[in-house]
RNA sequence: GCGGUCGUGGCGAAGUGGUUAACGCACCGGAUUGUGGCUCCGGCACACGUGGGUUCGAUCCCCAUCGAUCGCCCCA
């Protein structure tokens, strides 16, 4: 039997290495607009920094991490999700003491989750997100969304929709607590397994199950928007004034929870309208955190994040038709013919090389009209030939496969000559 | 975790309870004694996901398992 790779987890070959090379290039360049900086956590983290981070309750801590004793008997737990080892790391090295706050970051980081395979759902996936910490001003919730909104468009996606909501401060939330539980307990023994503890649990995400959607109890529940308090009216208010300012259209969905435990007030969702997306239209998803980093050993400090999928991001582009520019070219080719010659084509390519010039030969013992079909595969701009004949005249071939253009170049100029040539390409 | 569909060479794709499992693409070579994209000819190829069972005999039938895919749950 063949060794496979792991169940939810692929391989990414050549071909699609180019592509994520150049989504995240494109969207580094967009986090330096923003002024975020880079950073890196560990793959894996004490177990407990998830189970304080993102909450017990939720489904990521409860079923779906990847967590392993180590030899030293210690629990670890393979990262499911980035905000709370980042803000591990804020609170480890006192970024909290930096002068320059807020704390503006970013991160490319394989996240894993034990889930059941599908399409836009692997074990290990790879996610884009950013975190801010230090500042509870509405306007770096605006910069965040307007970051991830960016992100999308500068990639060329078009059918986006931009959902949020507010949770409100503790205040409000504890208010909108007890009249979620006075409003369904009556209706306990109607509601799903799942909505039973989760009126226990954590009531809030009754709002979000799709089994119970059309109990006549979910139309009439209490919204958060009614128990917000006027500290969190006024901030959500901001927030979306800040967004209509930069002219970024949002819709309001008070039914909008996000799945983690950490979140209060602005929280937020980038849906793929694209025609054939399938049943997983999530490209991202974040909002506040402000007790996290308390929770966690750190001062009292507000933060604000979001995760965005890179698997879905590739797929949404597919799903919108969008071709991602990938180079796919090799400036000089080598043909060696003759059993002599080996030893000058190694130099050759060498040379060519250490000059900066783009180069590759023949290693499978072609005939040279096998060589030169390898070389019209590579799309090769150059192609020398070196046989018998030119290794006694202590010259090379030169070719230039777009007009068929042949040359006889003396070794001591062939840098020279190719470096021009090229050149000449380029601006031409 | 639950349900549906699927699993044949590198890729795509036929097919059958029974001697060498089509074909196309790709790749290599020849036609063209040292020159690429066309054509013709020839060749190569670790293939019936894995493990059991039924059978004289299974790639084909049955079961299990693994994997993929679609949907549910939930999320990125």
């Amino acid at each position: 039997m063949s060794l496979k790779a792991p169940r939810g987890t692929v391989d990414t070959l050549p071909k699609d290495a180019k592509k994520w090379q150049y989504v995240e290039s494109k969207i580094k360049s967009i986090c330096e607009t923003f002024h975020f900086e880079e950073i890196r956590t560990p793959l894996f983290e004490h177990t407990e920094v998830f189970q304080r981070g993102v909450g017990d309750s939720t489904d990521i801590v409860q079923k779906e991490m990847y967590t392993f004793e180590d030899r030293g008997g210690r629990s670890l737990t393979l990262r499911p999700e980035g905000t709370a080892a980042v803000s591990r790391a804020y609170v480890e090295n006192k970024l909290f003491g930096e002068p320059n706050q807020p704390v503006k970051l970013y991160y490319f980081a394989q996240m894993f989750r034990y889930e059941r395979p599908q399409k836009g759902r692997m074990r290990q996936l790879n996610q884009f997100g950013v975190e801010v910490l230090g500042s509870a001003d509405p306007a770096i919730d605006a910069e965040v969304i307007d970051l991830a909104m960016t992100s999308y468009r500068a990639l060329g996606l078009k059918s986006l929709k931009l959902v949020i909501n507010s949770l409100g401060d503790k205040e409000s939330r504890d208010a909108h607590r007890q009249a979620l539980v006075e409003h369904f307990s009556p209706h306990k023994e109607e509601l799903c397994a799942d909505c039973q503890l989760r009126l226990t649990q954590n009531p809030l995400r009754i709002l979000d199950c799709k089994k119970d959607k059309d109990h006549p109890a979910m139309k009439t529940a209490p919204s958060i928007l009614d128990y917000l308090n006027e500290e969190s009216v006024a901030y959500f208010t901001k927030v979306k004034d800040y967004l209509t300012a930069m002219g970024i259209e949002y819709v309001v969905d008070p039914n909008l929870v996000r799945g983690l435990d950490y979140y209060n007030h602005t929280a937020f969702e980038i849906m793929s309208e694209a025609e054939g997306f399938g049943a997983i239209t999530t490209l991202a998803g974040g909002g506040r955190y402000n007790g996290l980093i308390e929770e966690l050993g750190g001062p009292n400090t507000p933060g604000i994040g979001f995760g965005m999928g890179i698997e879905r991001l590739l797929m949404a582009l597919e799903a919108e038709n969008i071709e991602i520019p990938i180079e796919d070219r090799l400036d000089c080719f080598l043909v060696a013919v003759g059993e002599d010659t080996a030893k000058e084509a190694v130099r050759i390519v060498h040379e060519l090389r250490a000059n900066g010039i783009q180069a590759d030969k023949d290693y499978q013992d072609r005939k040279m009209k096998g060589q030169f079909k390898a070389a019209d595969r590579y799309k090769a701009k150059l192609v020398l030939i070196l046989g018998e004949e030119e290794l006694s005249k202590q010259v090379v071939m030169l070719k230039q496969m777009d007009n068929g253009e042949q040359v006889e170049v003396p070794l001591t100029q062939l840098v020279e000559t190719i470096q021009v040539k090229l050149q000449g390409g380029n601006e031409a």
